[in-house]
DNA sequence: GTCTATAAAAAGATAGAC
DNA sequence: GTCTATCTTTTTATAGAC
């Protein structure tokens, strides 16, 4: 069996219960494999199956979210497929945010803190692009991308707060626009 | 000692490890005392400690952020002191939310929910009882409410991503004119 | 590439003295 | 109310057969 096979499962172990509370055993039991078998796949053990779970979500982020912004159409439509994008893999807001969850759990963080912010400063920048491309001055811009990532991500955390995804989908409705005013 | 005397303790470590990432070695170290002292004051264990540290959160909306909403006061002065106080609390960006680490650590999701769900809850309803007071809209008001916690939540994780608590001053500075807006 | 078995370390928890 | 010592369970990790 491939290494790649069981990405989804870390994920989903991964972004569910943070880096401290994934286990061995509960990967074991997910993926179906012994434990000996996961340090033949990863033998840097726990670290490298979070890395490589992680590394899956920075890919999303560059394959789906910013191949979308760059495609040559209005600013609008690309923002609104953006969020639709967002919204699927996030399941409508079911699914939490890997990068908020290793964030927040200081003791993964040394590990984990550079992708990170690569990540978030790389959306938020190619956020902003579009939007001085479509004529807004670039502070901001910027400040606009933040904004989008400020609400996505926050709106994650009220709707498992609440038990109830109505607001993030409410939310990513109505973040196109919002992100577009005056343009 | 007094039980409470580590309350703060407690709190600077599970909002910055998370509930799995505290261990009791490191709980003993910093508070000074041996792990069989930590059990005479929390028979319980973790899982009592924890809620003790929670507890405080709640109680800190309560009497801080709850209290100065009910002030009779113009709505707008109401949002720029909970914002200054909400700006302290977290340390100008630099603290996570106790809230937000255990709600997405689903592991000790169930012990705390209900605690995390009515605080989220209350706090909303507050600010859109002095919305509804100022004259708007029910539902545009709780709307308000939503967006003011997504915006205060999502700009700690993005301020903890970025390692830099700009875009959190900025949310916050801006946050009591954007509640207000139209009324 | 997967397994069983096992080791080594860490974590949670308790007994009992002071 | 705090400590030392100890126990139990869980977790991470490895050795070696198939």
């Amino acid at each position: 069996m491939s290494k790649q096979t069981h990405v989804p499962t870390l994920l989903k172990l991964f972004r569910q219960f943070g880096y401290e509370g994934v286990t061995l055993s509960k990967i074991s039991q997910e993926t179906g494999l012994g434990k000996a078998s996961l340090y033949h796949h990863f033998p840097r053990g726990k670290a490298e199956m979070a890395e490589v779970a992680l590394t899956h979500v920075n890919n999303w982020l560059e394959a789906s979210v910013l191949e979308i912004l760059n495609r040559p159409e209005p600013a609008i439509a690309k923002f609104q497929s953006m969020c639709e994008e967002v919204g699927k893999f996030f399941n409508e807001g079911q699914n939490s945010c890997l990068w908020a969850v290793l964030v927040m759990e200081q003791s993964s963080d040394d590990l984990f803190h550079s992708q990170i912010r690569e990540a978030f400063s790389l959306w938020i920048e190619t956020i902003a692009k579009v939007l001085v491309t479509a004529g807004l001055d670039e502070k901001l811009a910027k400040e606009r991308g933040e904004d989008a990532m400020i609400c996505i991500q926050g709106a994650l955390i009220l709707s498992h707060g609440l038990r109830d995804s109505t607001s993030f989908q409410r939310v990513l409705k109505h973040l196109p626009q919002q992100i577009c005013q005056d343009i």
